[in-house]
DNA sequence: TTTATAATCGAACGATCGTTCTAAAGGTGA
DNA sequence: TCACCTTTAGAACGATCGTTCGATTATAAA
């Protein structure tokens, strides 16, 4: 067990116990026991209780979403070397395939009502992002929108398949297929 | 709002409730209101509580899946009628993607550890039929397991990429391309 | 050492959890 | 009508929930 020095440290740890036990299925005394810290101390850190631990925990997995895999997509270099810097964020964001539920926490239960929309805008911006710069290559929208769709869900369906079976190697195979899909040949 | 007349509308509303809150953000009362039956009934139908209610619910979803999905692929049929059978019995089985939370229910919090063997185990019987359909079609080991995750991702991912966006289209077109995808040209 | 602030802690609160209790209403055959 | 079984119901149980409380320890500047 990792010990927990700083903020940063405790913000982690609960995205690890948010993402064993759900936002519902994590108690107070679970939160107690895993971070060390007694339920006293995790409300000086957090006045508004579990709510606000749960906004911590979005707003720090939304800040390294928008780091690793979004902001590669908007730099100058070149098409291949955007898609790869995505993918090697997407590798970094979610732990080689290990964490595999981040996006799940905030979809069931209690906090699908606050986060749905914020979800739905970071879906809808990642895809717009990879149409753009697949647009940009010369390819005509229709299939820009197919190509985009294509390799978020690949990476989304990998991540689910990876945690059912266990088989992390799946998850790599994909960012791997994904990888070779987007040479500029195979997308027209 | 249906009425629930029998033991297997009760079983049906179950699955609905459980998909909407998870299975720990899922009380009792939420179960009384939503079913229209008092607390005491419930536990009456299912002596051994929501434990008992989370069992039944996935059997019936256990039941169904093989009914809808697995079957279709163990028949005499051609190759691309048991693929087309399959993404039929898919698209019933998920309510044309707006049940997109079947697993995710049982692969998150209390129900996790009871549940993950027999979900792994489905995943990886469902893997291993396309693997068998694709090989009996002449294509060599290798290319036929990347093919079977490829459908399975997919199909996983799009259920993922619809329920964050709210675009049920994007699982259609999902569908119609692991349809179109499957000609006997493409797998080669 | 003194003082002030940051950070910790377990005990206890009211509310809600899943569960069990006792009893009554509905339906069926005699 | 009667007896019998199915199915219903709300009240209340102990346990646990998220939260708040009062008070103690750690840290560091004066």
């Amino acid at each position: 067990m990792v010990k927990i020095v700083s903020y940063r440290d405790l913000v982690d740890k609960l995205i690890d116990i948010f993402c064993e036990f759900g936002y519902d299925g994590t108690s107070l005394t679970i939160l107690s026991q895993k971070t060390g810290l007694g339920r006293a101390s995790l409300y000086y850190h957090f006045p508004g209780g579990k709510e606000e631990m749960a906004n911590a925990v979005y707003e720090k997995i939304s800040r390294d979403f928008t780091k690793l895999v979004l902001a590669p997509l908007a730099t100058d270099l070149n098409f291949q070397t955007k898609i790869k810097n995505m993918l090697e964020g997407i590798n970094l964001f979610y732990n080689n395939g290990k964490r595999s539920c981040l996006i799940d926490v905030f979809a069931i239960g209690s906090t699908k009502d606050i986060f749905h929309t914020q979800i739905k805008n970071a879906a809808m911006y990642w895809k717009d992002s990879l149409i753009k710069i697949i647009e940009d290559e010369g390819i005509d929208s229709a299939r820009a929108v197919a190509i985009s769709e294509d390799i978020i869900i690949s990476i989304e369906g990998s991540l689910i398949f990876t945690r059912a079976t266990g088989d992390y190697s799946s998850f790599n195979r994909t960012l791997e297929k994904i990888l070779n899909m987007i040479s500029v040949n195979n997308l027209r």
